[in-house]
DNA sequence: CGCTCTATCTTCGATATCGAAGGAAGTAGA
DNA sequence: TCTACTTCCTTCGATATCGAAGATAGAGCG
């Protein structure tokens, strides 16, 4: 019967199945080396797991030398997730299992001036419409949550500062979703979400920053394989003052900052002063795919600015990646003029191992990244 | 009977003495409320340890309403560590009880070009001095560790990539010092070390950044109340480009680096040519006690380039406290155009809780730091 | 001053986990 | 093809930890 009900696991039996969840361990003897339980420990928990229907077994594995192990995966009735990846004016929905493959995954405009009563209810009834089509009968949901384009205080859940969004500033969005569902319930700034996301894409990389190039300019931290929140405004570069030979004020109030010059709003404003006329800035990328001289240069700068203020992050943190995401990621000249400036100034044994490299994860990085942290709050 | 050997405890137990060691816990009611173990483990690990001569019970604590707390120290006896915060032309060397309380702490002359197995070699006389003389008669040394003052990678131990220090590069300072001694041995870079120090004078903030202004510029960072190693370079901002009407060649060979402009080194040398000379670079703190106007003008300068280099990592990281120390935090002009800098152009979120001050740990911030992270390597 | 409640710590049976040993089923080499 | 070794997983007694109950000694209030 679908419903809604909290995972019932306790202490390890939830460290293995996260283990499994995640793809790390597909077998006994991979979960005893992964979580440091003994071997009976683990046999004993997975098969508590088993009896609970949120494990199963499914063939074997390669075998190490000796004998081939069990193969062990989520069962596909463990339960599901819905998530959100919520714009300015769109919302992309995702319905998830445990290890965050979606199993449905849908795009619809959105208003996000709205305010936040009217786009969270609705929110939360394209969740209920997502379930009742998509969801398979009986497996009952286990969380929900939604990305935020503004920070989001990882202690209340509320929004805070936000820019361009009114009536959203210290709404608590948690506790208005956990109204509705007698759930775990995940908030999060969307940059955030996205570099969750894209961090499953590299694996053996602990610290990555992921950059995203789009109407705006946002970043995302993963120190020590966990995302890095601050105080809820971490990895905001785009009103880092950079340097240049003329002045713009920006939309903050400050003169010079990073998006005034490289975002994809910039450089549409730049092109459209030259004459050239575009719908959005993801336009971008055709030109510069055309050769278009004036779309090629405005790219260049903008990656060599992005990369001089990457230069400071690189020297300061020692990312092993840093992914390029966003509308304009597909335009090479873009971070191939990140590549130089970084590798040109920085030190070298902080790039000595870096890769710089467009995204991996794609359109659904956030709902992914929403996805991982929401089987860690349902754990 | 005064010795070298390792510290006997097992899982839990070391978790306990850790939170007693640290200062965090001193009672059985504290250690069961940050431990997560049960009142009746923690009764009968404490038993265990006390039996073993490592905790002492010690008075009583304050009453919270009900019972009073039984208080309990770390004994004297449980052991000692050596340390040293190795410079260019100094040694600062400490002999610290197992809670980072120092014992007895000399400073002598040293020279890092001697090279490494001389300087090492010596280095390890002179703990052994240290410990003849200094320490209680029958506690064993349970750990060594230096600070060296060059990238450090954590996995090896070895020095990567130092300059102005010739032979050093790949030198495994790790395998050489426990050639020596049987024990746990700490190998860290020096602004690694003072961050982990001054950290401790911060209860309750885990995000920190600790600067360094001194001959050179140097930074370490906690990040989640752990020092953020990175590859080795983590932190490193000395050669940030910034922004300069005029144009210096630094000496790695790129232009306009911080180091080149502001770091005490470069504003002994700016100071000569307006006809000041001083014999170094701390010296500069007395000419802005006096009011010399070139020396006060020099430290504006040099803050607000170093205030625009935080900027970034202040958007970037979200820290809660920024630090400085070195021999030039004292002219109290650098600080307050630091904080100008930073609070000009960052994010409010950013910079709402931010606290920007002189370094609290003083001389020994190093010195401390490597007895906390040496305490978790004997544990 | 006596009573009630709170906090600290101990005791003890229940439960979780460990570590050693062993069974089953592989691989590799002679 | 047989033997030896490796790997996976299970069994079982030993050990660690939990959770409930109780003893002890405080504080606070009537």
């Amino acid at each position: 019967m679908s419903g809604k009900e909290r995972l019932p696991v306790t202490g390890a039996q939830g460290d293995l199945l996260r283990l499994v969840a995640t793809g790390q361990a597909e077998s006994r003897a991979e979960l005893a080396r992964l979580s440091g339980l003994a071997a009976s420990s683990v046999s004993l928990r997975v098969e508590e797991l088993r009896d609970a229907g949120l494990l199963v077994e499914e063939g074997s594995g390669t075998s190490r030398g000796g004998r081939r192990p069990r193969r062990l995966r989520l069962s596909p009735s463990a339960g599901v997730l819905t998530v959100a990846d919520l714009g300015a004016h769109h919302v992309r929905l995702g319905l998830l299992d445990l290890s965050g493959t979606p199993l449905a995954v849908q795009e619809r405009e959105a208003d996000i001036t709205a305010g936040p009563e009217a786009v969270l209810d609705w929110l939360a009834d394209a969740f209920d419409d997502l379930l009742e089509t998509h969801a398979p009968p009986g497996v009952p949901l286990r969380g929900v949550g939604t990305g935020i384009p503004g920070p989001v205080d990882p202690a209340t859940g509320r929004v805070v500062g936000p820019s361009r969004m009114p009536g959203w500033n210290n709404f608590p969005v948690a506790d208005h979703l956990r109204a509705r569902y007698d759930l775990p319930v995940l908030v999060e700034n969307d940059a955030n979400l996205m570099a969750v996301g894209e961090a499953r894409s590299w694996p053996g990389a602990d610290n990555l920053m992921v950059l995203k190039a789009g109407t705006g300019i946002g970043c995302g931290v993963v120190v020590n394989g966990r995302l890095h929140r601050g105080r809820g405004a971490a990895g905001d570069i785009s009103h880092v003052r950079v340097r240049t030979d003329s002045s713009i004020v920006c939309a903050c109030g400050h003169r010079d900052c990073l998006e005034a010059y490289a975002s994809g709003a910039a450089l549409q404003a730049a092109l459209a002063e030259a004459g050239i006329t575009i719908e959005r800035p993801a336009d971008i990328v055709g030109l510069v795919d055309d050769a278009v001289p004036e779309a090629t240069s405005l790219v260049r700068t903008a990656g060599r600015m992005i990369g001089e203020v990457l230069t400071v992050l690189v020297n300061f943190f020692n990312p092993d990646v840093i992914a390029v995401g966003g509308s304009l990621a597909a335009a090479e000249p873009l971070i191939a003029s990140i590549r130089a400036a970084v590798y040109e100034r920085c030190l070298p044994l902080a790039t000595r191992e870096l890769e710089i490299a467009p995204a991996r994860a794609g359109q659904d990085a956030a709902l992914l990244g929403g996805g991982a942290l929401l089987l860690d709050a349902v754990l």
